[in-house]
DNA sequence: TGCATACTCTATTAAATCTATAGGGTATTA
DNA sequence: TAATACCCTATAGATTTAATAGAGTATGCA
């Protein structure tokens, strides 16, 4: 299942990518967009200000606003930084690698087989999705 | 992430598509084999059962054993007992629809643009690997 | 028949994660 | 200088996952 926190920052991302200049928009406003909890998106919005996708200006008139051209925003970065590994097994993680401690051999385990495939095919479709592609 | 169900219950299933003949296997030895929980591995083996992957003799000499061959078990039916719907959001499930109450159109969002590419190229991967795939 | 074996089933608990909220702090701007 | 709006930490409630407990039931074999 993807997690309200992924779910509600691929709206909030969408919505300022939608944005005709660049002008910061409040969080309230999103919020209110998008049916979110007020303070769960400021939670999630500076997580994605921390990672780089977002800037906010304080103060009056102040908010938040895209850094880069959605064109140049993949899926991979935003799905890795809202929801965790792209990978459902760390033994097939790229990012987030780890051996399975109840596993004796990858080479032969027919889950790490089966989840490298599923790795491979989401990858691919992150990968040619930038946030661009997911506006209207 | 994986569930450690959906991981215990392809390993099982795996290790029984393994046997030379069909001879029932104790639930001991499979956890045993596997590094499982044994009764944690008890719950997961009967769902599987009643969900008609697996025949379970009891008594002396009993033990679970697959009813049809590994070549004609698809992923696809196997993750759904598992590990429940494929898809990541209920608004692009096939088998367990349901619409978004947050969401106003589907049409034009872009959390369910994404996740319909994500369902189909899992899907695909899930279709095209049958328990037979996975042995070694 | 009697007993050991091994699956069956329900209930419960413990741990982890997710979601949301609270509330004060700080920087900025008009 | 006062209002605005982001910043940050802590915490609580809900849900899900993982595991355990324990009694029950069917079977095979001597």
């Amino acid at each position: 299942m993807l997690s309200k926190k992924t779910k509600y920052g691929l709206k909030a991302l969408t919505f300022l990518a939608q944005q005709k200049d660049k002008a910061p928009v409040q969080i309230a406003e999103i919020a209110n967009a998008e049916n979110i909890s007020q303070k769960f998106l400021e939670t999630i919005l500076l997580s994605l200000r921390k990672t780089g996708f977002l800037g906010s200006k304080k103060g009056k008139g102040g908010g938040y606003y895209l850094i880069k051209d959605p064109a140049e925003i993949q899926m991979t970065a935003v799905m890795r930084v809202l929801e965790g590994p792209i990978s459902m097994v760390p033994c097939v993680s790229l990012n987030f690698y780890e051996k399975c401690s109840d596993c004796p051999d990858e080479a032969t385990c027919g889950v790490h087989k089966l989840m490298l495939q599923v790795r491979d095919s989401n990858l691919e479709v992150y990968r040619n999705t930038s946030l661009a592609d997911l506006m209207a």
